[in-house]
DNA sequence: TTTATTTTTTGATTTAGGTCAATTCTGCTC
DNA sequence: GAGCAGAATTGACCTAAATCAAAAAATAAA
């Protein structure tokens, strides 16, 4: 599936502006493990996952892990300070699992907005829902407890919980593994009975 | 100050397209201590902040206040899941100071858009500016100790921290008021060493 | 299969931050 | 200026989660 065809999902979009697109991403493969970028590297491009699961995180200066996001099928991939800005990232992204992958470098995608001025309704689209997506995020981080932020993460997130590692879990929520390995098996015992 | 002139600082506007804006805008003085916005009201309302100091919270179950956001002068205002959803709101929102607002409801502000394309190249904008802004919190949320995320606080926020309640800024980290309380001390102690 | 490696779980202990209540400080109103 | 109300600070105590280390389980490699 083509870029422009996750687009039109959005909305109508004309043949030219398809066209251009289509001219200008690139589809890749890559396996597990690989990056799509790391610290001080400027993000200068877009992905969009046809197929895969993705994770940014970054270093502690105490030597640990945080993840800052996970995205799987249908979803935008970018170092969102980075990219949007063109300033250099904080944070690496690296696939979790083989991954199929269209991109669209940052130039590029400039000169088809200006371009095409219908393709800013598109992204404009795509920003506010990625807004939402934030919102819910920073309310979730600001629940007081473990066991709060652990199911409310199960909410948000269901197809991605059984797909990810519990010490990624653990780095989104901002709760050790041991931690989070305790809430889960009290969890399990309270939705058992 | 008209809101056409907040958005000719993104980008130039056609003539046409500032007078259309111009037509739908209210412009709004409310004093201290006002809602824009209560829980279970649909957002149906985008403010921009000629002067003034806003907040948005929300009440947990067991009973306190948890501080989402706050904006001042040159800020753009709504609940951002109910109003780019148009569902109902979890959160209120309120004003900290006497304010002197802009209004443009979202039917309005839906129909420039569909009728003047060139308008969501400013939301678009707009909305990837805030994604970055919500970046950096979430970020900021995810320091690992109390002392990490006021230091943060006072980095991204340096004019709104002097204007806020310690209780607020507190809400607002995740912290009990006593322990940022606490933490400034400590945090005065070292700087004026 | 056996070995090696990483992840998850579990236990024992420590600690940062929460809670609750008392006190001081600040800004208002009359 | 006196009195009041809310906010901030401080102290004493408690609890949730972090830490560290060791076992168990799951994955990958040989």
């Amino acid at each position: 599936m083509p870029l422009a065809t996750a687009l039109l999902k959005i909305a109508p979009l004309s043949e030219k502006c398809q066209v251009a697109i289509r001219a200008v991403s690139q589809s890749l493969i890559y396996k597990s493990g690989r990056y799509l970028l790391v610290p001080n590297q400027i993000s200068d491009k877009l992905y969009y996952i046809e197929a895969g699961l993705v994770r940014a995180f970054y270093d502690t200066d105490n030597g640990r892990e945080v993840s800052n996001w996970f995205d799987q099928e249908d979803g935008w991939v970018c170092s969102v300070q980075s990219f949007l800005t063109q300033t250099p990232a904080n944070e690496y992204i690296q696939l979790l699992e083989v991954s199929q992958l269209i991109a669209v470098s940052y130039q590029d995608l400039l000169r088809l907005l200006n371009q095409y001025p219908e393709l800013n309704f598109h992204f404009r689209l795509l920003s506010e829902y990625h807004l939402v997506v934030y919102d819910k995020r920073l309310q979730l981080l600001r629940e007081q407890d473990a066991l709060k932020r652990y199911q409310g993460f199960l909410e948000l997130y269901p197809r991605l919980a059984c797909r990810l590692q519990v010490k990624h879990v653990a780095q989104f929520l901002n709760l050790a593994p041991a931690t989070l390995s305790r809430i889960r098996k009290k969890f399990q015992e309270d939705t058992s009975k």
